[in-house]
DNA sequence: GACTGGTCGCTGTACCACCT
DNA sequence: AGGTGGTACAGCGACCAGTC
């Protein structure tokens, strides 16, 4: 997965400038990518901005906003293109960004509290209950020996492509035809799955008890909401006083393009505006009591309302096992 | 050179509201 | 009650920079 979906991703964003350049497509980028799609995001582009000189691809490079820039007389347009099934991801962020971007005063990393309940040492016990792992996983001095077991288990439980792994698990210790090895297994990984919703509930606890930051959290959520997504974007900004932000935010020319990657049709937002239906009164961070997502909420108590849902997961293997991250979701109004 | 943590753009699916 | 369309959000592998 992965990088495979990324490639073309990536070259359909090239093919989309070439086009709205009045280009020949690239016999490659055409192979590589979905030219169908590329196509209707060119044309809407040339349609929004008659008077483009030029439509360049951002590139990889993580310190511009967008994927996509459209040059006009006036000056740039940053288009951020998405081609996607539905819904979508805002962002990607890094596990501790809440805390350390002070949206909380004095409340404990994320990655910090794991630590302290012990929660590496109860996976730990876990993992080594099972019998049987292969000659070639790596000693317990290393992190990757917890990523080497994990992927073991899957191995065994033999968990498809895409498919979760707590259902597969599931569905082997209802099989009465599994093994005694895939049902440890399966109970193993459950077990972790649960020490994981446990600890993201106890961490939810102690969130929930800290003071907030009503400005870092209304400065958070602009940023975010505007296309600064990486930890390096953030920084370059979050210290600015915040009307000075805003009205960066507004002279950004920062657009949002998705494409529906079965119909073709291409919807736009202006995600300042966005931000500005909001009345910014009381905005805090709200946790609930059992989930594992938080969400950043504004506006009096008539009309309070949700900007941003912010997930705790992790990525790679199953919940529990290698990378800590947050996802970001901006709910649809 | 091996390993790690952080970050990237994106997918899969359970669930829910709504319709018949 | 069953079907369906949309959404929330849990989850994915790859890449990369930093460290030792």
């Amino acid at each position: 997965m992965g990088k495979h979906e990324r490639a073309w991703v990536e070259a359909t964003e090239r093919l989309t400038a070439r086009l709205a350049n009045g280009a020949d497509p690239d016999e490659e980028l055409v192979e590589a990518g979905r030219p169908d799609l590329a196509e209707a995001l060119a044309d809407r582009l040339r349609s929004d901005f008659p008077d483009a000189t030029a439509v360049r691809h951002a590139g990889n490079s993580y310190d511009s906003l967008g994927d996509l820039i459209v040059e006009t007389p006036d000056g740039e347009t940053f288009v951020e293109a998405k081609f996607v099934a539905s819904g979508g991801t805002r962002a990607n962020l890094g596990q501790d960004t809440l805390t350390e971007f002070g949206l909380f005063e004095d409340a404990t990393a994320w990655s910090d509290f794991r630590e302290e309940i012990g929660f590496p040492e109860d996976r730990e016990a876990l993992l080594r209950e099972f019998d049987g792992y292969p000659d070639d996983v790596r000693d317990w001095s290393y992190k990757s020996a917890v990523y080497d077991r994990a992927k073991h288990l899957k191995n065994v439980l033999d968990v498809s492509r895409g498919q979760n792994t707590g259902s597969r698990a599931d569905e082997v210790l209802a099989d009465p035809d599994a093994t005694e090895k895939e049902r440890e297994a399966a109970r193993i990984v459950n077990a972790i799955l649960d020490l994981d919703r446990e600890e993201k509930l106890a961490y939810f606890d102690h969130l929930r008890e800290a003071e907030q930051n009503p400005r870092n959290v209304e400065t958070f959520a602009h940023l975010i909401v505007c296309g600064y997504h990486t930890a390096d974007a953030l920084d370059e900004h979050f210290d600015d006083d915040l009307e000075d932000i805003k009205r960066l935010l507004e002279t950004d020319s920062y657009r949002l393009y998705e494409v529906n990657r079965n119909s073709g049709a291409v919807s736009v937002e202006n995600p300042s505006e966005l931000l500005a239906g909001f009345e910014w009164e009381d905005t805090r961070v709200e946790i609930p009591e059992d989930g594992t997502s938080v969400s950043v909420v504004t506006g009096p108590p008539g009309n309070r309302r949700r900007v941003l849902n912010i997930a705790y997961n992790w990525k790679n293997k199953f919940q529990g096992i290698q990378t800590p991250s947050m996802n970001v979701f901006v709910p649809e109004a």
